[in-house]
DNA sequence: TTGAAAGCGCTAACAA
DNA sequence: TTGTTAGCGCTTTCAA
């Protein structure tokens, strides 16, 4: 059926080492053996077995990114420059969504089948920590973003905390006092949102001010559809606020396009920020003032992690930062500009 | 080193075989064995070596989907909905971006090694037709989205030129009579790009007026940025118009930010249509009136004649057209409502 | 510089 | 109902 390696061989009138050697540009190969070879291979089309070679050599050339849901913009983003780097490094990615459930995460960790991949860079959604920590070991692994990674397991992300509390301090600054937050979950925050609102509640307490718990927006789902509506309940049940701290730039969409139905200005009557600077956040009128993490930095250091991991390093879990900024657009200026 | 169907078989007692069926859950098994072996996977941990598996059985469950870039969120939300249906028939998705490169587009149907992927499903960015065809046979293949395919691959598209007809009917129907169009290239435009033109064009003869050149507003590259820049320097050199179609959302994006900051109200001085229906268009200010093209029957298409060409099919290229809508929405409201 | 042959771990045809 | 065994196509010692 499929041209082998065999085949070019006896084409060749050569063995079929002297044609993997050819193949895997062996330097020492007489240039007219060479020719033969490769004359072969051209007039057969051969092409080496994927299967065949990893079963040979136990190794994969893929890597597994998995999360929830491709469809998100900023996984998307996430997904493009993990698969640039990798590519870099000779690596392609293979894509695994979990739909945010937690039989799909347990599917994916236990990964029923070895050999798939080489390695696994995981950013759960529900996954407990306990659990994430029995797992390891099967293959290997580094996890992104969740604030509570076990101790055992590499883990990227960036300052959740600090991030939330220069995005509070920012719309303080600008003289806001009525600060709300927007997009977390309704039960069961995920430990991202609480780090996010660790981060507000501090800032909002060092100005000397107290939270208002009325102000939590919690949203049934992610997304720029629940903001929307968690704001416009508030909006009807009478709450006041002059700013938004947002679960993310989706939330920050949604709560944008429900302000703006109803009549209030931004960042006028309420400042607006976000986080994860989509690329949607630029092109929003206003755009999104939001927390940028850098996702090429986060993506290069999870990717070397990994590559140490398949290398066979076997220590402890190493647990880094990633940097952030706060990128200033017209959702809540800088407090110069500002009124 | 790893545990293998052998051992797993010496510990139960019994041949390769038996452990392959219960792998397998081939049912006349007698409880007993079947028992046994599980015990046996259990305590060694076994878990089947997918290389092996498909080395023997000359099948992945993979099927790649190509095309420029994750992070265009049309690509995104079809990445989605093909993971999921090819998912519900038992395979996996591979994704490949080929940045819109020549280069990247010619690697991966050339498909340097055999036996990746069962199948490919490919959207051409810049790929001629004569290529396409002669690359065609190497794996099975269905190509997505683009206007011209060549006879003998199969293809499944939506009616562009209709569509653009549709849109710009509307925009007509609503009184504009200044229609431009936005985001095609600026040279070397797609045959995509060539068919909504085409129906635009077809539309605004048909309603008795003229295509004003000076209105087609062509832009560097896809994406909002480029399109709102084209849009400023239309503005900027004083061209006047009522209504734009948009190659894309992202362009329609970007358009309405360009009008919005030159103080121009859409949709009353200026009407909008995009083209995707992407997520974001349910959620600007105002929500874009826009081409939906029924990405789930387009993707099920495109998998079933996949999996047909996989399962040895081997007939002419079919091609087939998806359904699509207009879905109205603010930027381009129903004719009633207007004014 | 090139050849021969033993795996890699699993499947599946054929027996028993 | 279960066992034997010959591949699947490539890599990789070890010789020559």
């Amino acid at each position: 059926m499929a041209v082998r390696l065999e085949d070019v061989a006896k084409l060749a009138g050569v063995s079929m080492k002297t044609v993997s050697n050819v193949v895997h540009d062996y330097p020492h190969i007489r240039p007219a053996t060479r020719a033969r070879v490769e004359a072969a291979i051209a007039e057969l089309g051969y092409r080496p077995n994927a299967n065949a070679r990893r079963l040979a050599t136990g190794r994969t050339g893929m890597l597994a990114l998995a999360f929830s849901d491709v469809s998100v913009p900023y996984f998307a983003e996430l997904a493009r420059v993990v698969a640039s780097l990798a590519g870099d490094r000779g690596y392609r990615v293979l894509l695994e969504q979990t739909d945010g459930t937690l039989e799909r995460e347990r599917e994916i960790l236990s990964t029923r089948e070895a050999g798939l991949v080489d390695g696994l860079i995981f950013q759960p959604t529900l996954m407990p920590t306990a659990e994430l920590a029995s797992l390891r070991g099967i293959v290997p692994l580094v996890l992104l973003g969740e604030g509570s990674a076990p101790l055992s397991v590499d883990h990227v992300m960036i300052d959740n905390t600090g991030a939330a509390a220069e995005a509070t301090a920012h719309l303080i600054a600008l003289g806001r006092r009525r600060i709300g937050f927007v997009g977390h979950e309704e039960t069961a925050p995920a430990p991202t949102t609480l780090q996010r609102l660790a981060g507000y509640q501090q800032s909002i307490e060092g100005a000397g001010m107290r939270v208002d718990m009325s102000l939590l927006l919690s949203s049934g789902s992610h997304g720029a559809q629940s903001a929307a509506d968690a704001v416009r309940r508030a909006l009807a049940d009478g709450k006041s606020f002059d700013a938004l701290l947002c679960r993310d730039d989706l939330a920050a969409i949604g709560a944008l396009r429900a302000l703006q139905e109803s009549g209030l200005r931004v960042p006028e009557d309420v400042a607006l920020v976000g986080w994860d600077d989509i690329m949607m956040a630029s092109f929003t009128h206003p755009s999104l003032t939001t927390i940028a993490p850098d996702t090429t930095a986060l993506a290069a250091l999870a990717l070397d992690m990994l590559l140490q991991r398949i290398g066979g390093y076997d220590g402890l879990g190493r647990h880094v930062i990633a940097d952030h900024r706060l990128v200033v657009r017209e959702s809540a200026p800088e407090p110069a500009a500002a009124r």
